[in-house]
RNA sequence: GGCGGCGUAGCUCAGUGGUAGAGCAGGGGAAUCAUAAUCCCUUGGUCGGAGGUUCAAAUCCUUCCGCCGCUACCA
């Protein structure tokens, strides 16, 4: 069988700083859609790393008094412990300083030239010897003394240094051709907006080497210049295909499916990377997503507030699903959002313990102690439970179509109309009158839950994979029998049900003294 | 300045020409299987202001007000 191929990725992150709730997000975005895929039927590449060259980089290394490679192997296993205790499912985890990178960047480079689309020329500008760094005429001010100084103070002097530049002005009208010919490929609406209005406004060609620091990818046949760091980082993508080598196991990945990233990237994978694979006569990957910022109980995370937070503790208080649920479900994707304590309380509370967790309590408990524990026979359906079931039956096309658009608060806004319809369809059937009337349309009614709730937790189980695992289970759900594929299929009247056991606990604030 | 987006119930938002919607919050009632969870009913908006097109505008046009994003070579 030939599965249809589905490559995702997530930015690799900086290791300038430590992980924080931005990397978390993006990673548990990348997660759900790549778990969602794979129950769906196809075969999923999921790749998510680290970016760990730069004059940044160097600085912040040397600043912890270690050499670059140390301070990036431990920066590096911090976001890879990240990953692992957010549950992210990753089919590899990339760092750019390893030998396959190197190799595939330099190949890049390589093959760039020998399109002719890089050549050697000089990057003038104002430069500040103190700062490292190069300012805009814009940024700079006049001192007392009349010499001009950047912002920092420092005084700053008209530098010329060799280096390496990418024809990006040369791809201008072959972007602008893409994006037309696929209107999809920026995503959202807006954001694409911005990079054609960026992209129309004319390019400049782009300084993709560096003489003035040593840590990143030797550029091969001149080893004074190192690979600017923005086309070393996104040849990553690529490089975990297996470049420059695209017949191995992995080549068929490539182009990737999505890119997922934070809109402050989003021109680096809407302009650079398109027009450097076009340069290199690659193929272009078919979708970037550019994701919004969470503000953290109203204000931005940002390095001048220090109030970046790392999610390991809040998944150590709340439970790991509770917050990949809250983070996908309290904001539209692609939108801004606020992460507040707040927020998270009501939201699991409300739909989480008292809706998801309370339903499949209700039902289950009840089999158990009314049904002989097993999946009660279905009898002669009634009207209301063909309303039900027919609404159960239509949620997977739903979530489908909101999942293939990103739109994950959508998918779960879907399946809780299903929750809450499941709510009044218990309330309104009564099973503890029909205990003492009639059997077996108890059972029926029974039945009817058991099934409505093994379509949510099956389609839930991208987001929630543990607890949807447990409530699977409960349900007598075979692990086998957990692909989207199995929704066509009846549950099995009969089978033996375990104890059923709380899911998600109603979170009570401790009283403040 | 240029380009783009947004402004709809207390809150978060859906709704792109045909009698204003959802969730949460608020009010009233019911039920008791369940994590005191659930269900039913309900209060609440001159859809930022003004003008225009149309039989009909939250939805199209003009203008004004307010908020936000992009306007490149640190990543």
């Amino acid at each position: 069988m030939n599965q249809q191929k589905f490559y995702i990725t997530t930015p690799i992150y900086y290791v300038n700083g430590a992980p924080h709730l931005g990397h978390a997000y993006t990673s548990v975005a990348a997660d759900v859609l790549a778990r969602f895929k794979r129950l769906d039927g196809f075969d999923v590449f999921f790749l998510t790393g680290t970016d760990e060259h730069g004059q940044k980089v160097e600085a912040a290394a040397r600043a912890a008094g270690i050499d670059p490679q140390s301070f990036t192997d431990k920066v590096s296993a911090d976001f890879q412990d990240m990953a692992r205790r957010m549950n992210i499912s990753n089919d590899d985890f990339i760092r750019t300083t390893e030998a396959r990178h190197k190799a595939s960047a330099q190949a890049i480079w390589l093959k760039l030239q020998e399109n002719g689309a890089i050549y050697l020329g000089a990057y003038e500008g104002w430069y500040a010897v103190r700062d490292e760094a190069f300012y805009d005429e814009e940024e700079l001010t006049t001192g007392p003394d009349g010499t001009k100084r950047a912002p920092s103070g420092a005084p700053v002097e008209w530098v010329i240094e060799p280096s390496y530049f990418f024809k990006l002005s040369a791809f201008q009208d072959r972007l602008l051709a893409y994006y037309e010919a696929n209107p999809d490929f920026i995503a959202p609406q807006a954001k694409r907006n911005e990079i054609l209005s960026f992209v129309r406004g004319g390019l400049k060609d782009l300084s993709i080497s560096r003489t003035s620091f040593s840590w990143g990818i030797p550029v091969p046949g001149d080893e004074k210049h190192v690979m600017y760091v923005w086309l070393d980082a996104l040849v990553n993508y690529i490089t975990a295909a297996g470049y420059p080598d695209l017949n191995g196991p992995r080549g068929g990945y490539w182009p990737a499916s999505l890119h997922l990233v934070g809109k402050e990237i989003i021109r680096f994978h809407a302009v650079y990377w398109p027009a450097f694979l076009m340069g290199a006569g690659l193929a272009l990957p078919e979708k970037v997503f550019s994701h919004g910022w969470w503000t953290v109980e109203g204000e931005k995370m940002s390095k001048s507030t220090g109030n970046f937070i790392d999610v390991r503790p809040l998944v150590e208080e709340f439970g790991l699903d509770t917050v990949r649920f809250f983070l996908l479900r309290e904001v539209p994707f692609g939108n801004d959002g606020d992460f507040s304590r707040k927020a998270l309380i009501s939201r699991t509370n409300a739909e989480l313990a008292n809706g998801i967790g309370n339903l499949a309590q209700r039902t289950l408990s009840f089999i158990a102690k009314n049904a002989g524990g097993v999946v009660p026979p279905k009898g002669t359906l009634h009207e209301a439970d063909h309303v039900l079931l027919e609404l159960a039956a239509e949620l997977p096309e739903k979530v489908r179509g909101a999942m293939s658009r990103l739109a994950f608060h959508e998918a779960l806004d879907e399946t809780w109309k299903l929750i809450r319809a499941a709510d009044g369809y218990i309330d309104h059937q009564a099973p503890w009158a029909l205990r003492k009337s009639d059997i077996a349309r108890m059972n029926t009614v029974l039945f009817v839950l058991a099934a409505v709730l093994r379509t949510v937790a099956l389609l839930l189980q991208p987001f929630m994979p543990g607890s949807m695992a447990k409530l699977l289970d409960q349900l007598g759900v075979a692990a086998d029998a957990r692909q989207f594929t199995a929704l066509d299929t009846a549950l099995a009247e009969g089978t033996p049900l375990p104890a059923p056991a709380g899911l998600f606990p109603r979170f009570v604030e401790a009283e403040a003294k």
